[in-house]
This record gives structure tokens, C-alpha cells and sequence, in this order.
DNA sequence: TGCGTTGTAGGTCACTTGTCCTAATTTGGT
DNA sequence: ACCAAATTAGGACAAGTGACCTACAACGCA
């Protein structure tokens, strides 16, 4: 059907089940059902259901960094890039109302169940955060660099829990709003100081 | 032994565990465990494990109703009772490093489970939130009070979500000082138009 | 064509979970 | 002391779960 391994289809459904129903309420039947395949097949892909969610992790890791590469790619300056970072809450704002944030959410259900997998997935907070801290040492923020970085970090975080709580598009977007305008008031205050 | 009731015990237990595991993963034999009781009893206090759920919700917001009247009967003025709410964070801050906010956490797992009981869980956050919104009422934003209570919220429960992920006390205590300067700001632009 | 490797299907197994039942025990009022 | 109600203990049950196994099909290569 599509070009895609059997593995690689297994590993997408279950990306998109642990976030919409959570890791530890997806059980192999209802991936085998997204995928099509039988239930015992896929113990030949994966040995375990840790072993998928490593590679789900992978997979999501492997995702946030080519996207950031892509952003960095692109000749905006860094506050523009920041924007982009600020702007996914808007641009999945349907599924971060339905599901929250994927990377948040799967930290919490992993930090819950003291799963050896967590910090593997804080990586993707990981990821982002140091992507953060750079475009901000670009702008000048030496030494708050990564300060700001968990700052906007934490904001996009909080955005994402409310949204999910009160599925709440007005909310998103008034915060965003002011994100931007946070961005735009400091990067105004370290060019002329 | 306690003066407690069994089913207070229960509640309690089930409230103490829901938090730090999860509602899903806390099973009936943790419960009876923990309140030192058989299994098989206490389906006479509880018919379903949902029924504990909505008991432990009805806790909550019991215990926070109270809080915030706490706060409210204080003579503080509304800014300070703000402060108090913001330092939440760091009163709490060892459980919140191991297991996130329970407000937020429970919310963002009954989401995924598309669970019954999840309205009323979000109920705890609509307390903080009208709560929140009367001081800042208060303060005279009168127009923007449901905003920057939203505001307050998603900034706390930001902070909650990174300080789980990095365990990281520094990163709560930067964050909290920062809330509280903008806290500050926005008091002084209100009083000196 | 034949054969070894890769992939798939369906069934099985041990275990856990929520739910329920019944018998025993405790408690409180008279 | 006695009895009815409230409470508890312990086990039973069906459903669902992750994990495993073996037989069969498909494919690539000689």
C-alpha cells in the first residue's frame, strides 16, 4: 500500500495512539488494529511494548530535530525563529486542545509510572530547550540564555495544559499573542540599552 | 486507631496514590494496601473504582474551596493573596519535582482516557481560576481579569510541568520570582495610570 | 525450479485487574 | 445478654493484558 515497512507503520500508529490515549492505555490490540496486522506478528518488529516506545521516542526525537535544523536552515534571524517555536501551540492548536502537548504530556504519564524510558523523552524537552538557549545567545542573552529558554519552555507548557483543560482557542491565542509581545519588548531592550 | 472513617481513608489513600501514580495505574490492591484493609471489602464503600475517582475529585475541591477561603479571610490585600497562590510552587515544590501538579496531571490523563469524571476534575482549575480572577477584579481589571488569571494559571502550571521533567528547584525559584516581579509591575501600572 | 530468509497469522499462556458474592465478625441499641 | 445492622475478610470470576510459540506464506537468489 503506502512505501512505508511494516515496522515503521507500527511505530507511526503507536506515536499516535500514546499521544491521543496515552501510553499505558494503548495495549497491542489496538495498535495491530491501526496497523492492520495481527496481533502476534509485530512481536517479531518489537519484543516488547518498551521497545516501542523507545522507538516512538526516537521517532519524535528524530522529528524535533529536523525541524528545528529546518528553522535554523531558513535565513530568519533568531527572534523570528523563537516565533516559530512560539507559533506550534497555534498551528496544532486542534490536537493540543484534544490531547494537550505530546512531549508534556508523555513526560508526565513516564515520570508517573517511574518508567525507565523518562529520560529518554525528557530529551525532546532537552532538544528544545538547548535550540532555545542558542537562538537567545544569538540575540545577545549571554548569560540568560537559558533562562529564557526555559521561560518560553514553560510558558508553551502551560499554554498547552489550560488549552487542554478548558478547550479554549481564544486562551491560546491571547497568550501567544502576549508571548510575541514578551519576545518583541526584550529583544527591543537588548538592542538599545 | 485514626479517627478517620474507613472510607476517609480510603479517599485519602486512593487521593495520595492517584497522585503519585495515576489514576490508571494505582490498582485496587494498592489502595487496600495502603489503608491496610482487604481487598474484597471495600466495595462496600466504593462500588467501582470510578466511584473512588469521584469521591477523590469532591476531595479536592473541597480542600482547595478551603484554601482559597483561607486565603480570602486573611486580611491580606489581593495582591499578596495572589503571591500566596503563586508560591503553591514552591511550598509544594518537592512533590511537584516527583509528580508534577495534581491538578494538572489528573486533568491531562482523564483527557487522554476521555473519561466521565473529567469535567469534574477541571472543576478544581475553574475554582483557582474565578479565585484568581477576584483579586485581580480587585486590583481594578476589571476587563482583563479572566485573562491574566488564565495567565497566572498556565505560568504556574508551565513551571510545574518543566520542574517534573528536569527536577530542577533553581529553575521553580527563578520562575516564581519572575511571576512575582511581573506580579509587581502590573500593581504599580494599575495604581499610577 | 528449489531453498533459505524474511515476514505474517492465529492461537496459547500466565498473570493482573475490576467486579462481585458470601460467610464471618464487630458494633450499637434495648 | 441478645439481636439486627453495619462492617470486614477472603475468595471467585470473567475479561483483558503483555508475552510467547509454531506453522504457514512470500520473497529473493542460485
Amino acid at each position: 500500500m503506502s512505501g512505508k515497512t511494516t515496522r515503521e507503520q507500527i511505530v507511526e500508529s503507536a506515536d499516535e495512539l500514546f499521544y491521543r490515549q496515552g501510553y499505558e492505555h494503548t495495549t497491542f490490540a489496538d495498535i495491530a488494529e491501526a496497523v492492520q496486522i495481527s496481533r502476534g506478528n509485530f512481536y517479531y518488529h518489537f519484543r516488547t511494548k518498551d521497545d516501542i516506545l523507545d522507538a516512538v521516542i526516537a521517532l519524535r526525537l528524530a522529528n524535533t530535530q529536523q525541524m528545528l535544523e529546518c528553522w535554523e536552515a531558513k535565513g530568519d534571524n533568531p527572534a523570528e525563529r523563537i516565533r516559530s517555536f512560539i507559533h506550534i501551540i497555534t498551528v496544532n492548536r486542534a490536537k493540543i486542545m484534544a490531547y494537550g502537548c505530546p512531549v508534556g504530556t508523555l513526560c508526565a504519564e513516564l515520570a508517573k509510572l517511574d518508567h525507565v524510558a523518562q529520560s529518554e523523552a525528557n530529551k525532546i524537552f532537552t532538544l528544545f530547550r538547548n535550540w532555545l538557549r542558542h537562538q537567545f545567545a544569538l540575540l545577545g542573552f549571554a548569560a540568560d540564555a537559558d533562562t529564557l529558554a526555559m521561560h518560553v519552555l514553560a510558558r508553551s507548557q502551560g499554554v498547552a495544559m489550560l488549552a487542554n483543560a478548558f478547550r479554549d482557542e481564544d486562551f491560546i491565542h491571547s497568550e501567544v499573542d502576549q508571548m510575541c509581545a514578551w519576545l518583541e519588548a526584550c529583544t527591543q531592550k537588548a538592542d538599545s540599552p
